[in-house]
DNA sequence: TAGAAACCCTTGAGTGACTACAGAGTCAAG
DNA sequence: CTTGACTCTGTAGTCACTCAAGGGTTTCTA
């Protein structure tokens, strides 16, 4: 198959797969007469894996560490278990400051509850001085804003899901 | 002061600060002779703003949204109302996806127990399937992983609490 | 007063995980 | 034979910064 239609399999666009490829995710797959990329079964698993994988979040090295147990099945599998947990303990950590934001956020709101001159808006008042409170931690885990990059793994996941 | 000094004051770093010069957050400010940066108490509070904003997760374009409004004051701020809105609502939406996250994560967990061969890895077992169930939506708001960038404003917090 | 240390300057590249586009080639259907 | 759908490569852009190289300036100390 061409790379339109393991695209259209996996849920991801093609970009995304020549980028995967690029980066090594992907083995390089064979070329037919016209140059197009031929793929077959064994890469629509592998490019589904990977999907299903960032679906829950993990980052590419995480997953390449994933698909090294893969490829390596005698090999002891602690390390996987070691990589989700640690994975579940980023999720809760960004859970925890997401929520004390809310609060802040909520806070903030309630300075100002209808339209009024921007001049005496207790929101803008609020932001001006020195309110946030909780000290942030933080080392591997992210912000609240995701933009168009990651719409596709929305996609994705529709994709194949039963 | 010269741009060390507004970053203490500020809780930022300095290559921060003239970043946001470059992308207009910030007014370009006067010079020493030798070709140095000169800040006044104005610029401090600008950018104590700004950084208060983004420790609220918001992005440089909704900031330059609020410091319009900071300096409109006539303006009616139903705006910021809006924003503020809407960036709450962002936050809780991630919640929500995230505490689905977690619940996936701990079900792959549970697959497997201890250590044992990846061959009978119950977790990539279940990475093999198509498990994920939940439809993710997602326009504006991101993932579980944040990188070194983003420790600088942890740092930024403790400089102007109370 | 010399020299070292601390600060500052600009420019350019790197981060993650893609997306988007330009400009060209290939292929199947009507 | 042409249209349109698909594919190719390569490059640049996204976000909010960070980091490093290679230089200049200022301040502190001996």
């Amino acid at each position: 198959m061409k790379i339109g239609e393991l695209a259209r399999l996996a849920g991801t666009n093609v970009e995304t797969i020549r980028y995967y490829e690029r980066d090594g995710l992907l083995p390089v797959p064979a070329r037919s007469e016209g140059n197009y990329r031929i793929y077959g079964e064994t890469h629509v698993q592998r490019l589904s894996f990977i999907r299903r994988c960032r679906s829950l979040d993990m980052t590419l090295d995480e997953i390449r560490v994933l698909l090294h147990f893969k490829e390596s099945p005698q090999e002891n599998c602690a390390d996987v278990n070691r990589l989700l947990d640690r994975h579940i303990g980023h999720v809760a950590q960004r859970m925890q400051e997401l929520q004390e934001l809310e609060r802040q956020l909520k806070d903030l709101r309630e300075r100002c509850g209808e339209a009024r001159e921007a001049a005496h808006c207790g929101i803008l008042d609020g932001l001006s001085q020195a309110i946030v409170p909780g000290g942030e931690t933080a080392s591997h885990v992210q912000g609240t804003h995701r933009h168009a990059a990651n719409r596709s793994l929305a996609k994705g996941n529709q994709g194949n899901q039963v």
